[in-house]
DNA sequence: CCGAAGTCAAGAGCAGTGCTCTCTTTTGAT
DNA sequence: ATCAAAAGAGAGCACTGCTCTTGACTTCGG
């Protein structure tokens, strides 16, 4: 379920006992942090209510995680690496070929991800928790991961030549901006034109702000009855804004 | 700054001392609450510390308010409040008729807005505060202010015939959700064809979305050096999500 | 084989939190 | 001036993150 990096360079010598014993605790804390992320939420995630639940004295804990911002961060890279799985697996289950497909299934993936998890979700994608600054060095790989798996998606649909600036035209790019956009494409190889890289940002942040709204439950309850659905078309709107070819149906 | 309702049933008998001195106690309270939420975020909020501020001891403001989530309360409608009348002043600022400049100027006022007071967004528009239920009959009005402004807007340009769905058509309505659509369209008296309620629901939550990536800092530091053109290219981009006419060029 | 080094759990304690209860003081209306 | 209502003060409960010390245990080198 949670995997743990074993040693810190990643040779593999074998494990001592102790050394076995120490990642399998800190792995049942991160364990039992989740849980207690999921029924509490992050704010009222407590170090020493997760000993109690490990059957220790609160002060225990802190041999193996630092501080409770250290454990968040474990939190944090674990739900990255839970999220980034999924969508993975759901996008490679779309033929290649079919860049709509792959879109959709990521899209989808990233919603019921973030309705079985919304605590996790809440920590990755809402407010940041207040005097926790996430170490960037260890969380932007697995942090970025959707974005990049979007973005191969537009990349791949750009190369077989599927992708589309929609015929009434896209607003013009200012200089800065297509410099900012011009060094994202360098920097990843992309085929994908400065438009349709700033078209697929929108759809990434449009995407992260439709899940957000019914994650949190900011449509107000009750309002849509089949929260999928509209999320869906969504998603159909949103392929179209990325260039991608619209179906006119479901 | 911060008005308070005097009276439970509005009307304006004259006020004694007492409710007077009440009353300002209360707008005291939230101001400094206010200040407490932009500097230390909403987790961090304490009433304690408030009373340390206002120069009384912590059981004294239970006197005006009942908990935390009461002062959460009264800052959230605060917040709604303002971000409320800020929208609208900038919305009243456009041309009347300028339906797509009432849209650029409503999703800058709300992005300025957010980035001014990051916390206060967060309150709103973030994840849930954990064990804090917002009492639906007291925030949903202030709350829907923004999302009623937009579909005034969008609802104005489409009885001024300048609304159109894009030429390369629009994903077909499952039934249940063309039926919420429908819904939502009677209890406003709409103009707006059901697609297009749908794109502005779209487009709301997207708009959303790229200010909350901006503002909880998801971009990444440094990837875009000019944020506000990033913005300003995605409002152009809803703009045509929405069905407005977009310009060319900026 | 035994002692040194390293590891770990426990407990006490500090400063902070939300909130309640009781007691005293202030204050406004009669 | 009197008196009840309102407001403030203080103690206290149960909780939090975190630190420090103490004692016990395990591992490893000589």
């Amino acid at each position: 379920m949670t995997e743990v990096q074993e040693t810190a360079a990643g040779l593999d010598r074998p494990l001592t006992p102790r050394q076995r014993a120490r990642t399998q605790t800190i792995a049942d804390i991160v364990r039992l942090g989740r849980q207690h992320l999921a029924t509490h939420g992050a704010a009222a995630l407590s170090l020493r209510a997760v000993a109690r639940d490990l059957g220790v004295v609160s002060s225990a804990v802190y041999r193996y995680v630092e501080s409770r911002d250290e454990l968040l961060t474990l939190l944090l890279i674990d739900a990255f690496g839970e999220l980034g799985d999924e969508v993975d697996a759901a996008v490679a289950q779309a033929p290649e070929v079919d860049h709509s497909a792959r879109f959709l299934a990521l899209g989808r993936a990233v919603r019921e991800w973030a309705l079985r998890e919304p605590a996790s979700y809440a920590l990755l994608f809402g407010s940041p928790v207040p005097g926790y600054n996430a170490p960037a060095e260890r969380t932007t790989g697995p942090g970025t991961r959707v974005i990049v798996s979007l973005i191969a998606i537009l990349d791949a649909a750009s190369r077989a030549g599927q992708l589309s600036l929609p015929a009434d035209g896209s607003p013009q790019l200012p200089p800065t901006l297509a410099a900012d956009l011009a060094a994202i494409r360098a920097e990843y190889g992309l085929d994908l034109p400065e438009e349709l890289v700033a078209r697929g940002v929108l759809v990434w942040s449009s995407l992260f702000g439709a899940v957000s709204f019914e994650v949190f439950n900011q449509y107000g309850p009750n309002t849509f009855k089949a929260p999928a659905e509209l999320f869906d078309h969504h998603l159909a709107v949103l392929a179209g804004v990325a260039g991608l070819p619209v179906r006119a149906s479901r």
